[in-house]
DNA sequence: AAGTGTAGTGGGAAACTGTGGATAAATATG
DNA sequence: CATATTTATCCACAGTTTCCCACTACACTT
């Protein structure tokens, strides 16, 4: 199950833990992506197929599902995890997600997500001021009302 | 069945003991998440799985929704109930409910809620004094009017 | 009243994990 | 082809977490 958030460094040589709690759910290798609002995603090999056949179903005549679908599988990249639990992330995924030191590792179930420590702080606190606004707004079909 | 309220304390490694009463309804494995009104909520692992199956329907392309279910699935951590019926709170939960020393453990029928003891005392008192307004605002649907 | 059991609290020792660095392999450069 | 630079693999340390046991207090029994 992968839930929970932690705060763990990237060293200089842009190596980052994977929380052990997590590495029994994720495998030996895992695919990272970009994700929305600037964080990057780490996904379990299957999840990743699972998004990438969404990605490839989408409608490329049209331009904005085109640009998503490039600028997803261009950005996304299979890597392994070390004998001690920790990835690599290349230097484009650092600078899109602007991660330097401070990383905040969120499980969110099928997937992890990585932030910038301050980004992350930021949103949450915002996020966490509005949770029963944000919660009333939704309705029961999961989709957002205004 | 899970109701009453209990005064526990959190020891310095942040360990925080089960009423007994509540331990075999729980089971060994529990899920504690962010509550509303800062306080936690722990549950049993099949509760659990109603509110994240919920938080997996929203729709993630809209940002209110994706939010919410980052902010609950990254508060939310499952953690083992040791020998002696105690869980470990994390750093993160510790500092969301405000909890220091001393704790209130309320018995919610589904669910058990985790306050700072000093900020439920403030809440009860509030509402002890007004249980019959709120009732009478509430109608037979249990929503509220105003 | 003494004994027995259970429950809440505290602490010590062992195991684990995050982090930094050292060494070896691979790739690039002149 | 040799050297330099990057990339990958391995190891060591220290702090934390986890596991286990001791103590005290209260309730209930005999």
């Amino acid at each position: 199950m992968l839930i929970g958030e932690y705060k763990f460094l990237i060293d200089e040589k842009k190596r980052l833990a994977i929380p052990s709690k997590f590495r029994k759910s994720l495998g030996k290798k895992v695919v990272i992506a970009r994700g929305i609002d600037n964080c990057l995603v780490i996904y379990h090999l299957n999840e990743w197929t699972k998004e990438a056949k969404k990605l490839e179903g989408l409608n490329k005549n049209q331009s904005a599902p085109r640009s998503l679908a490039r600028i997803m599988f261009s950005g996304a990249c299979d890597v392994d995890i070390d004998k001690l639990g920790r990835v690599l992330i290349p230097d484009y995924l650092m600078k899109y997600a602007f991660l330097k030191k401070n990383a905040a590792i969120l499980g969110l179930s099928d997937r992890i997500e990585v932030w910038d420590d301050e980004k992350w702080e930021e949103n949450k606190k915002k996020t966490e001021m509005s949770v029963s606004d944000i919660a009333e707004n939704i309705n029961s079909s999961g989709t957002q009302e205004n």
